[in-house]
DNA sequence: CTGTATCCCACACGATACTG
DNA sequence: CAGTATCGTGTGGGATACAG
């Protein structure tokens, strides 16, 4: 889904602000990269499988405005940067994953099995791939 | 931000997997607003200020199709409609929870206000007017 | 290696009118 | 009241080429 961002606005509740930050097509998947471990601009590009070189570093782009993500730059040749999460992007990963384990169980688990029982332990794969 | 559906795609994790139901512009909204009480079509077409008819009939329809919202008809005249969530819609609108807690302090509180504190109480007023 | 610069397009959303 | 039918549009994102 794409939502235009409403920058300017005000918004309703804290969700819709915090789909603005996360919304786009990457953003989740930046995140949970990003997450296990810093990345380079290559490596980004080749974990998300798809992402072209300007989405992607118009993505960065943005979580980097929103405090998100942090780009270090090392002034070497070859040309040599890391993109890693701030703080707030931490704490922004963590408010992420009951909806990673909400669609896991409901969306991930009943498109492939039949139901899903309650009790499945799927909280130890959360984001699982 | 709108990101398209990829409905018959696979996911790569559990977070875009639930991105892709509540990827709407209003969704999130219809989501709060089912959750305070059962709405008719027309209380919610006031309540989210600025939805079309049309918008709102197909979110509505995405949102039944997914397992969300339930729509019930009471055959009378004039016709009369109530949508109400689902166990899933609130599990759904439990995971969300986090997710508006986190807009609220880091997004919200950070555009009127300077900046927050750690131990502000926003829990209660989760994903706050 | 890490990006910009263009061009293009599908599609989510909006506006308006109409119907059972 | 509770929607459909049509038409128009902004823009997020894809493809490709080029640059420091």
């Amino acid at each position: 889904m794409v939502m235009g961002r409403r920058r300017p606005g005000s918004y309703v509740c804290g969700v819709d602000a915090a789909m603005d930050v996360i919304g786009g097509k990457w953003k989740v998947l930046i995140l949970w990269a990003l997450a296990v471990r810093p990345h380079r601009f290559g490596e980004l590009r080749r974990e998300l499988h798809g992402v072209t070189e300007k989405v992607l570093a118009a993505h960065l782009r943005e979580l980097e405005a929103d405090g998100i993500v942090h780009r270090e730059e090392y002034d070497e040749v070859p040309p040599h940067v890391e993109y890693s999460l701030t703080p707030k992007g931490v704490t922004l990963n963590a408010a992420l994953e009951p909806l990673g384990v909400w669609g896991q169980r409901n969306v991930l688990a009943s498109a492939t099995a039949g139901e899903v029982g309650e009790d499945d332990d799927v909280a130890l794969i959360t984001r699982g791939a």
